[in-house]
DNA sequence: TCGCGAGTCAATCGAACGATTGATGCGTGA
DNA sequence: TCACGCATCAATCGTTCGATTGACTCGCGA
């Protein structure tokens, strides 16, 4: 009889949290030790609280989001796993959440004995997916995309605010010659070839948010 | 000592579910007496169960979803009340509830105790609105738009995805000459003067969604 | 040192956009 | 019947956009 794999809940939304404390009580090997509402808390409690797999929110409300605690979790000395489990399936989200570290990535939608069994496989350290994020995944290792450049990323933001050329140039201090080489440098990279459709493609990949 | 309210929970995320079963579990004036993770297999139970207040989520992944459904409960013979319960709030997407005939709209991250006085409050026939939900209702009254008809709402729709004028004329059998008009009056209603301005308002009031 | 990527800028030109003015036809409710 | 909203269409014109070609500078790593 092993000790019950000890787990800590981030999510923003309580209901969340009730739902996931309450369905982990109905197993014997896995133990809720603790539950935060953002990152900053989420950090806090493991500096004193030894945890196995953090299940990590990717976007709260307010305080530290998910991807900048997934981050400094993972670089603490003796890291907990962290599952990352969210409503969001963009490509742009589970690169972010991979790149700072996370062990899997399942979806606010998965079935309990999906997200249990990502559990037990997260605190072995292997990758947990969900299937329709490693769908996601698959196309887009399929068709690789060229990463926007800071500078093109600002652009795209801006762009979709509805700024015209000449009013992004005013805002960036550049000219709009300037304005102009980017635009064509993002469209490239997202295979469009007019604004509207940069901003509806950036939209459906995550790169952007409506805000 | 009265009888419990009795409660259904519609929402496609089976954590959210048990995380709203959990939290009326500690209330001995409420009882969930069923859940649903679509509108359809709501109105089915609907059907056989006596029920005074509906949770109800407003998008599901499939099957039918929470407006359709809200419109449908409550064109019911003597029916329940229903509690929307959702991320989402946006203009739209309260608007088209309460036009639907939900009594009540709250965001999944309201505290338990708000959430059970919104559902208490929904039971007695009273509006039950998160703070948030308020103050966005109170904004538009202030600042109320004018909707788009039918037509204008399906040209954003096309239009948010990229397409020219031309194309779109294309698309919708008119002329290039029809779209321009379309758009004008689509620009007057919600206060831009490009596109892109247009997209990006209409995705923040809910309007359009990206997809 | 050299090559590369990122950022900057200019000029040109055809295409597309947006504003304006004006018109017609249809359905609906008072 | 009339007025209104919605949908449709045309023409015109100035503005903006997007593509293209070409150039320069800076920082960084091999």
């Amino acid at each position: 009889m092993s000790e019950p794999l000890r787990l800590l809940l981030v999510d923003d939304h309580p209901v969340v949290r009730r739902g996931l404390r309450a369905m982990f009580e109905d197993r014997s090997d896995m133990l809720v030790v603790d539950e935060a509402s953002d990152g900053r808390a989420a950090l806090d409690i493991l500096r004193n609280t030894v945890v196995q797999v953090v299940l990590m929110d990717l976007r709260m409300k307010s305080g530290m989001d998910g991807v900048t605690a997934t981050r400094e979790i993972t670089a603490l000395p003796e890291p907990p796993a962290v599952l990352v489990l969210t409503v969001y399936d963009t490509d742009a989200d589970i690169l972010a959440a991979v790149e700072a570290g996370a062990t899997g990535y399942m979806l606010k939608d998965s079935p309990p004995e999906q997200l249990c069994e990502a559990v037990r496989s997260a605190a072995l350290g292997e990758t947990a997916l969900g299937p329709d994020v490693a769908a996601r995944l698959f196309d887009r290792l399929r068709a690789p995309t060229e990463a926007l450049s800071p500078r093109e990323a600002e652009i795209l933001r801006l762009l979709s605010q509805g700024l015209s050329n000449r009013a992004l140039s005013r805002e960036l201090f550049i000219s709009e010659a300037t304005v102009k080489t980017h635009l064509v440098h993002i469209f490239d990279k997202l295979g469009v070839d007019n604004r509207t459709a940069a901003i509806s493609t950036a939209l459906q990949r995550g790169i952007i948010r409506t805000e």
